[in-house]
DNA sequence: ATGGTGGCCCGGCCA
């Protein structure tokens, strides 16, 4: 099973370089972040005619995520928690193809002396929080999603550039960690040891071209989907062309339980 | 050089 993550930066901008990646990347499983869509603009039937189940939770202009998945798609669940500010339309999870799939867009935090920035890092806590509520570590659960952290300093171009800055410091990497310690691999990065492996690329500057990115969009999953994981990729292609996202698509491959 | 680019949607926010 294929499962992807990819923020998109606007679907309704990005509808035709996604059909056109769905088109030759299949994915099983696709996360969906920034779609930038109230639910009633989520263009369901675009996924429909590609062979896929979709679930949407967006309000309009900022955030938005969504599932869209060709292996069933049930017992959808939005947002962190019922009873909390979830800072807009961030979390959408659902069973597909006997995974606990959650698609989530971490919020940026800005920059260390904003408020955003420690609802930051209280968001990745209650993320962790929710799984322990709905989820088991023993059970095959994937997260996937922008978590605007660069996990190590590896994952940036120039750690130098960042110093002082948000997605590097040590209280997010210390809230993403802390996450993995319910129970989640980066399996990108354990079956990859290098560095300059990135995400997302600034649209200014030429920084793509450059090679000036950042890895931030993770598929974290369960050891016992770790341990079936053969293959993952950052396809860069995407963000070549007309019209990119800012950011480009992370896959893994999980193969059938034996 | 305190900008740059792109998406929202048309003045300014957000990444």
């Amino acid at each position: 099973m294929r499962i992807a993550t990819w923020n998109v930066n606007s679907l309704t901008a990005r509808l035709a370089r996604v059909e056109e990646w769905i088109g030759y990347a299949q994915p099983d499983v696709l996360c969906l972040q920034e779609t930038k869509q109230a639910d009633a603009a989520f263009p369901h039937a675009a996924f429909t005619a590609l062979g896929y189940e979709t679930a949407h939770h967006g309000d309009g202009r900022w955030n938005g995520v969504a599932l869209v998945s060709r292996v069933g798609l049930e017992n959808v669940s939005v947002g962190l928690n019922s009873d909390d500010d979830d800072q807009g339309t961030r979390l959408i999870a659902a069973d597909c193809g006997g995974v606990r799939v959650h698609s989530v867009y971490v919020p940026n935090g800005r920059s260390l002396d904003d408020e955003h920035y420690p609802a930051k890092l209280a968001w990745l806590a209650r993320l962790r929080e929710l799984l322990a509520d709905t989820c088991s570590p023993e059970d095959p659960v994937a997260v996937c999603g922008d978590f605007n952290v660069a996990p190590e300093d590896r994952d940036v171009w120039d750690v130098t550039q960042f110093e002082g800055m948000t997605h590097v410091s040590q209280p997010e990497r210390d809230a993403l960690a802390d996450l993995e310690a319910w129970g989640l691999v980066d399996v990108f990065r354990r079956l990859y040891d290098e560095g300059d492996l990135f995400s997302w690329w600034d649209y200014r500057g030429g920084s793509f071209h450059r090679h000036r990115g950042m890895r931030i969009d993770l598929v974290l999953v369960t050891e016992v989907l770790a341990a079936r994981t053969g293959y993952a990729l950052i396809d860069r292609n995407a963000r070549k062309g007309d019209k990119p996202s800012d950011h480009t698509p992370v896959f893994i491959d999980v193969s059938e339980e034996t």
